[in-house]
Formats: C-alpha cells, sequence, structure tokens
DNA sequence: TTAAACATTGGAGTAAACTATAGGGTAACG
DNA sequence: CGTTACCCTATAGTTTACTCCAATGTTTAA
C-alpha cells in the first residue's frame, strides 16, 4: 500500500504520465518498483521529486541543472561541503543575474505605462526601445 | 560610410552572422539595404535594435514576445496609449512572478550555502530537496 | 464477463531557436 | 591575378523538452 500507479502520481504532480516516463529515461526520476505486471509504482518521496522538478522547470532550470541540483541531494553521503557550497554558488550568483536583468526591464516597462495615461491617444512617446537602450 | 556587413554587425552585437538572417526572416529585424551585390547593409539603429534583442533574449523573452515589443516602436503612430499600456502592464505582472520565482530559489540555495561551512566534511545536511520543499 | 480505463514499450512528431552545410558569387590584399 | 576572407540562398540538422501514437497487455467496475 502506499504505492502509486504512474497516473496517480501524474494527477498528484500535475503531469503527465509521458512526461512522468521521459524524466525516468532523463535520469531525473529513479527507476521506481515496478508491480508483477510491469507497472510502475511509486512512493511518497517521488511526489517531493517530482514537484521539485516542476518548480525548477517553471524558473526556467534546464533539465540538466535540475539533475546537477538533485544529484547534491542523491551523493550527498559522498559530495563534499565544499563541493555543495561551491555549486550552491554558482547558481545563486547566475540566479542573482537573471533578478537584476529582470529588474531593469520592469523599470523600463513600468517607465512606459507611467508615461501612457492609457487613452485614446497615439503612443509616439511610449517606445520600449528608448526606454530600454538607456 | 556608416553601413555595416553582416560581419560587423555580427561582431559588434556577439550574434552569429546565421543568426541575423535568421531573425530577419523571423520579422525581428528589418530587412536591410542591399549592396550591388546584394551584401546587407546596416545602419547604426540597427545595432541597438539587435542588442534590444539580445537583452530581451537573455531573460528569456521568446522570440515572439519580443517581437511583440518591438512592434510597440514600430507601429507606435498606430497604437494607442491604452492598448501600449496594457500590453506592458501584461509582461510587467509576469516579470514579477519570475522574480518571485527566483527569489525563493535564491532563498532556498542561500540556506544551503550558509548550511555548508565548505569544508570537508561530508554534506549530508545539505539537500536541496530539504530546502525547497519545505 | 466484458468493456472502459489504465498501463507498457518503442518510436515518431513538434516547436523554438538556432547552427551547419552546400554551392555558389564578391571584396580585399599582396 | 590569385588567394583568402567574406557574403548570398536554400535547405538540412541539432538540441531541449516534451507530446502523441500504435500495438498490446492489465485492472476495474457494471
Amino acid at each position: 500500500m502506499g504505492y502509486l500507479k504512474i497516473g496517480e502520481l501524474a494527477q498528484r504532480t500535475e503531469t503527465s504520465a509521458e512526461t512522468l516516463r521521459y524524466y525516468e529515461v532523463e535520469g531525473l526520476l529513479p527507476a521506481p518498483r515496478r508491480s508483477a505486471s510491469g507497472y510502475r509504482l511509486y512512493t511518497e518521496p517521488d511526489i517531493g521529486r517530482v514537484h521539485f522538478i516542476r518548480r525548477a522547470r517553471a524558473m526556467d532550470f534546464s533539465l540538466n541543472e535540475i539533475g546537477e541540483l538533485l544529484s547534491l541531494q542523491v551523493e550527498k553521503e559522498v559530495a563534499t561541503c565544499g563541493e555543495v557550497k561551491s555549486f550552491a554558488e554558482h547558481k545563486l550568483a547566475a540566479i542573482d543575474k537573471k533578478i537584476v536583468e529582470l529588474e531593469k526591464m520592469k523599470a523600463a516597462l513600468k517607465q512606459i505605462t507611467e508615461a501612457c495615461a492609457g487613452g485614446q491617444e497615439s503612443a509616439v512617446h511610449c517606445t520600449i526601445l528608448n526606454a530600454l537602450e538607456a
């Protein structure tokens, strides 16, 4: 008991069964136990793992990057703190850079919405290029 | 005089010539003037346009989205302030959401780097899954 | 018991954004 | 003048992350 068939895991994680099998092929999900007839039998921790993958995907981490993140956990008994820390710091820097860029874009868009009253008049002065090139 | 051949534009924008031609096909770059022999002749403003595309790409805007942003500029004489404002606000909301997600990931990674002294000891307690599932 | 709902594998198809190649013509340099 | 570097078009290939399909086997519920 407590086992989930692929359709159930799919439902609980809002992921298609095809995608789950794909993640297994790609090494993001460990090959689960199988029933006598060959059905995949997942366990509770698999739910968390899939949730993690989906959340990271939503932030544009590639499957490869997610694999690296997950391997930190899988190989945690082998990895040293130095390795983990260095990897995480590298990712942190990348994320920070992304946030900075998004903030810039946000500021530029804000400038445009504020310049525009939102009425029927022509938007000649609302050039996104002007805002962003500065 | 002020004309750039594709290779020069490529160099100035750190983009390959193939990619520039591709952007033209995709409608992101207007078809430039041609020399007698058929070479593309770009002008100064094209540099800014390519820079804009590359910056937006670096923030994970799709070429389609970038096309929409650019069309705001091209059609600025036609567009009303209402249209521009509504489009920009929609993008703003999407960017904000992305930033929030990245901040979450950042917090989780930070937790890991702080938990890890960075030395030779085993990283058993540095599980990214633990940090992110909470 | 039998039809539906679900599972399996293997393989093909899709979309986005390039990237490379073939088979040419053109420009710049020594 | 020749050679090297550059440009052209058209088309094909690549990568990522799915998504769909066919053919077949299994559970489940009326």
